[in-house]
RNA sequence: GCGCGCUUAGCUCAGUGGAAGAGCACUUCCUUCACACGGAAGGGGCCGCAGGUUCAAGUCCUGCAGCGCGCACCA
């Protein structure tokens, strides 16, 4: 046994045990073992990324589970890796390169060179977040971690989509798409974040003109629009067929201004006539909407934005070249200027905004690939029949009305980083192999095409798809991609499906619901029985964290600050289920001081001497070994009901509640009553008590605070005499706690009369404590107490009291008759008196006990107008009924005493 | 517009029909031989508002308000 310093010091700890951790190979988990297995993908971080606090909260679960699961006996995989994470990738190589002067576009270098970079800086930061998740203590299997871009991953991504192209669900379309002009490639739906915006509606006129096409000089049609850019685009103009304010303008034709050009009014049913003037301007190539209108109505597409969000040549020599907003301004002088702009009323009205480059979504008419998705119906009725846990289940819901309104999904990028689509066109016959812009050698939509994992045999003659897949395209195949499918491997056999998956809610369609469905598709079973939903980490103002805010703490400053367990403790305690977390840095402090405190309360035994001691002999138990031991059966009950519903805050809290309070407070003080005695069996047993319950707590402890509770464990030797498996090694494969049971209690006697006995004697201690305070008694000075017991009170009690109360000593007396003024206190353990020679304040005990008194008939009040109503006494449960009784009548008796008490002083 | 949360002590939150709770913060006392990263004792709540059900409502029902978050092609 080493001795334990007096503060805890976590770093070198930490480092020592990981450590020792990984040459022990204790996350490696054997898929022949015979145990049963217990499995939890990471959601992948981007291979680029750093580690957060959202981070630290998420894989803080997934390794609390992960652990207990271990001590639980079962076989535990934790399958880490990273994730390719295209856009943002290229998006930080491209931006970095550009930086470095090294190129202006990434066309500057080529796809190969280009991709060569981004692998580069893939090795040289693809690794920081691992070793971050290993500071914090995360116990992953690295000898399986995998990364989204490995050839065999790629291989299974491929092979998926070849499979689902073969069934028909993949194919390839022309249409309107969600386009960042930023990144310039296609999103999906979900990565469009609509944010609320105060905007313009601005009212254009366009000319009517007569039958001969000339502009009618005082007739106008007007259009409401929030894009005055995209008039420039327009087609036509749209009216509710219904509507009678418009009937006699349908078929006719107006001036497109500033280009000139003739436009028709239509009827399409998709007007609302309440909206606006009842007029839509139709831009068939810029609108969803307006593009299915086009389609009903035959009318031409002008592309007036490009793909980079600047105007074309189609918009017009005066605004070619402007970029999408700076046309906006443009059009709108111009407009004014020829006295064409009616009016410009303020507008609230929804932008979608690339969740990546954060710019305005643009509606870009295009090629791309879509999936139809796959095993809805079973990956529906898996989370509603509840065969998937959702927690909390409150997000079923949410899953639910995402599946019923599914929309196929748009997977092609226009992207170089990523798994590149596994199609190749036939190119014409005699044309070169030069390379060249995309889509000039073949086309698409007439060539025959090539769909396999492997190339066509004769690659000359072939040109493969520029595009790549969206990430999260190979990210739905994590639970079995990363456990070697298709081929049928031992891990995979053994640890799929999983057990839980930990996330944020917000990736529950990106990711969890895709998940499902790829693993109904492919490995015929869901992924995972239980979703545990985090939730998102703000600061103590309830903003999000942010890089710009600069309201985001660096978690390995805080690692080297307070320690690992300290920040996993914080974190896990303000965490509550389903709801966000704010976090304040006042968590990990405290965090840090619970530790330390824990290390004390170790230290405080270790001080004590002796071997850990095996057994406990159930003649010699006070009271209070007895109620600390029933302390404990009920943490533990506690702690299970509460992980069977994933309620982690609460655990954490029962930990606080058994080890602060119960333990060091009251039991650790109680327990001097026998250290500070004479009786060396008595010793020796409350040592076994000590052991026996540090080594339960510790590993209660050990999924929230691995580091310190594996240092205890070995500082305590409680390695000692266990099997290298269970505990003698490491402390993570220790047996996890179990209720004490019935067997155990009758042996040890253990009976809730010792709990009530004793739960008696703190509020004893409490009310002479009180007296102390209430009589200027300073903490540091002892006095004398005397006590008329109602019954019979064991010297060991007495000598519990003196200690706790700090008194030089504690009488019992059932003759006491204390001098006047002698302030007194009601407990069922009898009347309790602190005799003050010398120092009796009359006037302080008679203002005390009248406050009391005051208390006691507020209580009297409360309960006898219940009982007074013959509605209650005749409805209630008779068990209810009793209890108010007993209140009554025990709230009369303290009165009567607080009065006699009060008599005794005298009249003021 | 539809849906889902939340509203309880100064702060963050428990409390799922029978006496308003915890942690932190606050006030006062204490360096007593585990711990001042500590100990002890306190103060502090029309449980968002209004109705209803019930012998009994923080808890169940109905409205309303405020805040937050999803979903939705009204230009």
């Amino acid at each position: 046994m080493i001795d334990l310093p007096k503060t805890y010091e976590p770093q070198a700890v930490e480092t020592k045990w990981y450590e020792r951790w990984l040459e022990l190979r204790c996350f490696t988990p054997d898929p022949a073992s015979r145990k049963p297995a217990y499995s939890i993908v990471i959601p992948p971080p981007n291979v680029t990324g750093v580690l957060t606090l959202g981070h630290v909260l998420n894989n803080t679960i997934q390794d609390i589970l992960a652990r207990k699961a271990r001590m639980e006996g079962r076989e535990v995989l934790w399958l880490p890796g990273t994730d390719h994470a295209g856009i943002a990738t290229q998006a930080v190589v491209e931006k970095t390169l550009k930086k470095q002067g090294l190129i202006r576009h990434r066309d500057d270098l080529g796809r190969e060179a280009f991709l060569a970079r981004v692998w580069e800086w893939k090795e040289k930061h693809g690794g920081i977040i691992i070793q971050q998740l290993k500071k914090l203590g995360a116990s992953c299997d690295w000898s399986r971690e995998r990364f989204t871009m490995d050839p065999a991953y790629s291989r299974c991504v491929q092979q998926v989509f070849v499979d689902l192209h073969r069934k028909g669900l993949i194919y390839r379309g022309r249409r309107m798409v969600n386009w960042d002009p930023a990144a310039r490639t296609a999103l999906s739906d979900e990565e469009v974040i609509m944010t609320e915006e105060q905007g313009s509606l601005w009212h254009l006129k366009y000319p009517l003109l007569d039958e001969r096409n000339q502009p009618l000089a005082d007739a106008f049609v007007i259009v409401a629009t929030t894009r005055p850019e995209t008039m420039l685009g327009d087609e036509a103009v749209a009216v509710n067929p219904a509507d009678p304010r418009y009937q006699h303008l349908i078929g006719r034709h107006c001036l497109l201004p500033l280009q000139n050009r003739r436009i028709p009014v239509v009827a399409d049913e998709l007007v609302d006539p309440k909206f606006g003037t009842g007029c839509v301007k139709v831009t068939p190539a810029h609108d969803p909407a307006d593009y299915e209108m086009a389609q009903r109505h035959r009318l031409p597409l002008t592309v007036v934005i490009g793909p980079d969000g600047v105007m074309t040549p189609a918009a017009g020599e005066d605004f070619v070249g402007l970029d999408r907003m700076e046309a906006r301004k443009a059009v709108i002088e111009e407009l004014e200027t020829q006295g064409l702009l009616l009016k410009v009323e303020p507008y609230t009205h929804n932008v979608g905004y690339s969740e990546r480059s954060h710019v305005p979504v643009e509606p870009y008419l295009s090629d791309q690939w879509f999936l139809r998705y796959p095993s809805i119906d079973a990956s529906t009725a898996a989370v509603e029949q509840g065969q998937i846990r959702f927690y909390p289940d409150r997000w079923v819901k949410t899953y639910t009305h995402w599946m019923r309104n599914l929309k196929d999904w748009c997977i092609s990028r226009q992207l170089w980083w990523g798994h590149r689509i596994p199609v190749w066109y036939r190119k014409p016959a005699g044309s070169s192999s030069e390379g060249g812009a995309r889509h000039v050698e073949a086309d698409p939509a007439t060539a025959a095409i090539h769909v396999d994992v492997e190339p066509p045999p004769d690659p000359e003659n072939w040109v493969q798809d520029p595009d790549v897949l969206d990430t999260w395209f190979s990210s739905w195949l994590w639970p079995f991609a990363t456990m070697g499918w298709p081929e049928s491997t031992p891990t995979l056999r053994k640890f799929y499906p999983t057990t839980d998956l930990v996330t944020g809610p917000d990736i529950i369609f990106f990711w969890v619901a895709r998940m499902i469905m790829a693993g109904y598709e492919y490995l015929g079973d869901k992924p995972f029985a239980a979703v545990y939903f985090t939730g998102i980490i703000r600061d103590k103002l309830g903003r999000k964290m942010s890089k710009s805010l600069g309201n985001s703490p660096d978690p390995l400053d805080l690692i080297a600050q307070y320690g690992a367990d300290a920040l996993r403790f914080g974190i896990m305690r303000s965490a509550p289920l389903g709801q966000d977390v704010l976090y304040d840095e006042l968590h990990v402090e405290l965090g840090r001081n619970f530790c330390n405190k824990l290390w004390n309360a170790c230290r405080f035994r270790q001080l004590q001497g002796g071997s850990p001691e095996a057994e406990i002999d159930p003649a010699l138990l006070t009271v209070d070994d007895k109620w600390l031991l029933l302390k404990l059966d009920r943490a533990i009950r506690e702690i299970s009901s509460a992980f069977a519903e994933y309620r982690f805050t609460e655990v954490t809290q029962t930990l606080h509640r058994f080890f602060w309070n119960e333990y060091c407070d009251w039991y650790i003080e109680t327990s001097k009553a026998v250290f500070q005695g004479d009786n060396p069996a008595r010793k020796a047993n409350t040592l076994a008590v000590i052991d026996f319950v540090l080594s339960h707590m510790l590993r209660l402890f050990h999924p929230f605070l691995p580091f310190i509770t594996e240092e205890l464990w070995h500082g305590l030797d409680y390695q000692l005499e266990l099997p290298d498996a269970q505990g003698g090694q490491t402390i993570m494969f220790a047996p996890w706690p179990k209720p004490l049971g019935d067997t155990f209690k009758l042996h040890y006697g253990l009976d809730e009369s010792d709990e009530r006995l004793v739960d008696a004697r703190c509020a004893l201690i409490g009310r002479g404590r009180n007296l102390r305070r209430e009589f200027n008694i300073p903490a540091n000075r002892k006095v004398t107490f005397v006590i008329r017991p109602t019954g019979g009170m064991s010297p060991h009690d007495v000598e519990v009291l003196r200690l706790l109360l700090n008194a030089d000593a504690v009488n019992l007396d059932p003759a006491y008759a204390p001098p006047q003024g002698t302030p007194s206190a009601l407990s069922e353990l009898g009347e309790l008196f602190m005799p003050l020679a010398g120092l009796l304040d009359v006037a302080a005990e008679r203002a005390r006990l009248t406050k009391e008194l005051a208390k006691v008939q507020i209580e009297i009040d409360r309960v006898q107008v219940k009982l007074d109503n013959p509605a209650f006494v005749q409805k209630v449960p008779p068990a209810v009924l009793e209890d108010h009784q007993k209140r009554l009548a025990d709230a009369r008796a303290k009165q009567g005493q607080l009065q006699a008490a009060l008599d005794a002083l005298g009249n003021p």
